[in-house]
DNA sequence: CAAACTTGTCTATTGATATAGACAACTATA
DNA sequence: TATAGTTGTCTATATCAATAGACAAGTTTG
């Protein structure tokens, strides 16, 4: 044995103050298990001594998850982590957003925020097999499951082909839907890309989440089974909603 | 069209200091084009307008990025991007670190970090199929690529059936070579869940990052093409360095 | 050389962040 | 009913983060 001890404390003078990654601990801590849901947290002081900061500040983690509705706090007994366990999201050749949260959650549907015909950028473009400029339709859509925003997602479709896919979506609140409507009966993902970044101003407003939310982002192509592409498409996940559970392609 | 803008602001009181909101806008610029490489940032009096803060917070924002090494600013000249894509890190059914990145790097490797003998916990048993308590050996490595860290491993493996793994590890510097020294021809990719979190201080140490950092996490099980796991692994991925870029499973 | 434009440095002020200590308010339990 | 253990509130202080303005130092261009 070489012997090696797995360090888990604070940064400071990082730019994300030390409430914020005590916040981001605790949310760590809960999804793996280490602070069981539904039950008290160590108490405020072994916190702070914990992660070598003043109690204070663990109390200004605490508050900011309380806000989030992720904790309860009650004086006197102690601080309760609510259960809200991460969905795991399925990404495999046949994505779909309702079919795979089937059995995680209740209810599960897209929202159109918006929609628009723009030419093509570049990435759009690439991305469709198209050249620069040709028009496309762009939709903003959000995904929600049991009432809680969990994606944010904009995709393009050639404008041509796909003509009245935003009023469709509108109407039948499903991209697979619009698809079959309009004579794609399946689909397969032909590639995901995979990164992750701070929430922006309008992942912040979108998803429902605080400042300093980290989301995943998913750039992804879909194909007709013959490979032609017919969706470029760019998700932005909350990470401390979602998980992506990658399977077979 | 129904019309809507993507905002792109700023946010105050969020725990996250505005340079290193700032600072995590001009890398996403960077990669996503909007600041070519190897060309003038605008000058930061442009910055400050741009993003709403005062030309000093842009001038703390920048410093870290000089630091990083991504930018380098000159007096009466402008302030640089130094050339740095994002390395696409395929996952599919035969990941391998090596192969993976054949063509985007001259030179790739792993290093052995340390490793011990342990009894499995609850989340190592499961994805390996033993039962608690099981004796396993964890490897910790770091993978590298033309001198920079871009992957940081801890892997599990039935002590038993791969005893000795620790000192081939060590010697090959290669996961699939040291399988195959102790029988295992091939294996596959048998699951994968995909998480983001901010780096903890051993992140930061192992990765050579920047506090405030994004990591990308993937916990996969590797399996025999019977379908017996062999292999259970946590890997980080600095967000900043790597994208993963999900293939055929 | 002069003017315009850029980054670098300095001073000053304000508000957010973090630490420290003391004590109040509430709960559970011996 | 005490007592111990917990969260809530208050005051005080020091440092970091952000804004503001002025000017120095360097580069480019007319």
């Amino acid at each position: 044995m070489i012997g090696r001890q797995g360090v888990d404390s604070i940064e400071r003078r990082s730019g994300v103050s030390l409430w914020r990654q005590i916040a981001d601990k605790i949310l760590h801590a809960i999804s793996t298990g280490d602070f069981a849901e539904n039950a008290a947290l160590p108490p405020e002081i072994a916190l702070a001594e914990r992660y070598g900061v003043n109690r204070h500040t663990v109390r200004s983690a605490i508050a900011a998850l309380v806000q989030e509705g992720v904790l309860r706090a009650e004086q006197g007994r102690g601080t309760f982590v609510l259960s809200r366990k991460r969905l795991s999201y399925p990404i495999g050749a046949r994505t779909r957003f309702s079919t795979g949260l089937q059995g995680q959650t209740s209810e599960r549907h897209i929202v159109l925020l918006a929609s628009s015909i723009e030419p093509a950028g570049q990435r759009v473009a690439e991305g469709l097999g198209l050249t620069r400029g040709t028009e496309v339709i762009r939709l903003e859509t959000r995904g929600e499951a049991d009432g809680r925003p969990i994606s944010r997602a904009t995709a393009w479709f050639d404008a041509r082909r796909f003509a009245g896919i935003d009023r469709v979506m509108a109407e039948t609140g499903s991209i697979t839907a619009s698809l079959s409507r309009l004579g794609v009966d399946d689909y397969l993902r032909q590639s995901t890309v995979l990164s992750a970044r701070h929430a922006d101003a309008s992942d912040l407003a979108d998803l429902d989440l605080q400042p300093g939310a980290i989301v995943l982002v998913t750039v992804a192509v879909n194909v007709t089974p013959d490979g032609q592409p017919i969706q470029f498409s760019e998700s932005r996940f909350p990470a401390e909603r979602i998980e992506l559970k990658l399977s077979a392609l």
